[in-house]
DNA sequence: GGCGATATTGGACCGATCGTCTCTTAAATT
DNA sequence: AATTTAAGAGACGATCGGTCCAATATCGCC
């Protein structure tokens, strides 16, 4: 409880804040990436989403459709976000290619440590939830999948001309088996509260790719 | 609906059925599985399970304490039917080692498929949710990933002795990867209803332990 | 063969949920 | 200035969640 509740807000439309022009859809998908990446979609409520965000539940409605609608640019949102996150590793001229997927990790780790573990990956959790999810998620969830497998691959592949992996390696298919076995990483810190299994996981990764072509 | 519903149950004490001893708490038991495996503890409801178990809803808190405790129950429950499993693959003197690890990643393929991909791992999908977890459930999740984690490291060391894969590997470590890995792995089969994730999964991990000893 | 102890259950309870609704006010437009 | 539109505020209803207790039957025992 707050000693001193946030002034009422008065009714009706608000003037005009000059840095809050489109403000208000940026809290909503901020607070709500927030819930999501910690609860995941069914347990997490709208009202506690709008608390944080500070926004009233009737403006809600004014901006999405539906929950539904919400999570469909939850996913988008997060899926923009965590590329530019990946690019800004996988582009990194100034490390060799396995270098920068290292880096990425540990970037990962830091991220994971910094919210004490509460937060994880939202295509994850929402991936595991999609039993319960509106059918229309899937096809996003494995089109982001699909998309960070890309990235990867191309930072793969430079590891290949760089001769860090050997010739024969089929990037895509190495790209996907990082995915697929970060995602479980992911689920086990959250669980442990600990970046070892984050850590253990690339060691892994790395080892193995560095040694031979998949087949 | 049902055209005819069952006949509504006398209240008090029922007559002694023959087979029904301890039989309601293992009704209980599992609809609880089927329902959590597919749905995960928050969103699966009391009610469903008991609908699906045929358990009148005052009876479930004579079984047990809470839904927490229920929880518990499951965990413990579902351990101990997957250790089961592991042991009837990994104890199968008939195959060499790594080939019981390749028979246990087919039966789970098709235990996946059986389901339509609706169920997963229990203690994978508890693992994501826990955050909106009962805080006592995290130690048991974690104690049964160790315990299998054991078990493969036993299937693994014998891998060892019989040469399939180097002698200085650390059977301990190695299965920790698997385990992870293989969590990501069953999250992406639910998500994409597709085995491929699981047997490429499987594919990459068996060519890596082969190669080379981790660091 | 009756009586207290015990097992089982029907249903009430209360709080939380999502989505809708109406009302209110400011900005935009003409 | 008048009208239309954008945006916000919060109450509401229907539903469903887990929990609990009074009611009722059987069992064990004397």
């Amino acid at each position: 409880m707050d000693a001193v509740s946030s002034p009422p807000r008065r009714r009706g439309r608000p003037p005009r804040q000059p840095d809050s022009l489109a403000d208000t859809r940026e809290r909503l998908l901020r607070a709500g990436l927030e819930v999501l990446t910690e609860k995941g979609f069914s347990v997490a409520g709208l009202d506690e989403i709008l608390r944080s965000a500070r926004v009233p539940k009737g403006s809600f409605y004014h901006y999405y459709a539906s929950k539904e609608a919400f999570g469909a640019a939850l996913i988008d949102r997060y899926g923009a976000y965590f590329a530019a996150r990946l690019d800004r590793h996988f582009d990194n001229a100034a490390l060799a290619p396995l270098a920068r997927l290292q880096a990425f990790v540990d970037d990962a780790c830091a991220g994971m440590r910094r919210f004490d573990f509460r937060r994880g990956c939202l295509i994850g959790k929402l991936g595991q939830e999609m039993n319960t999810l509106p059918e229309a998620f899937r096809a996003r969830l494995i089109a982001t999948f699909g998309d960070w497998q890309a990235r990867l691959a191309r930072c793969l592949a430079a590891a290949r001309e760089a001769g860090e992996i050997p010739p024969a390696t089929d990037c895509e298919r190495l790209a996907a088996f990082f995915w697929t076995g970060w995602e479980g990483a992911v689920l086990r810190a959250g669980l442990e509260r600990s970046t070892v299994p984050l850590q253990d996981f690339a060691t892994h990764f790395l080892a193995c790719a560095a040694a031979r072509a998949p087949a």
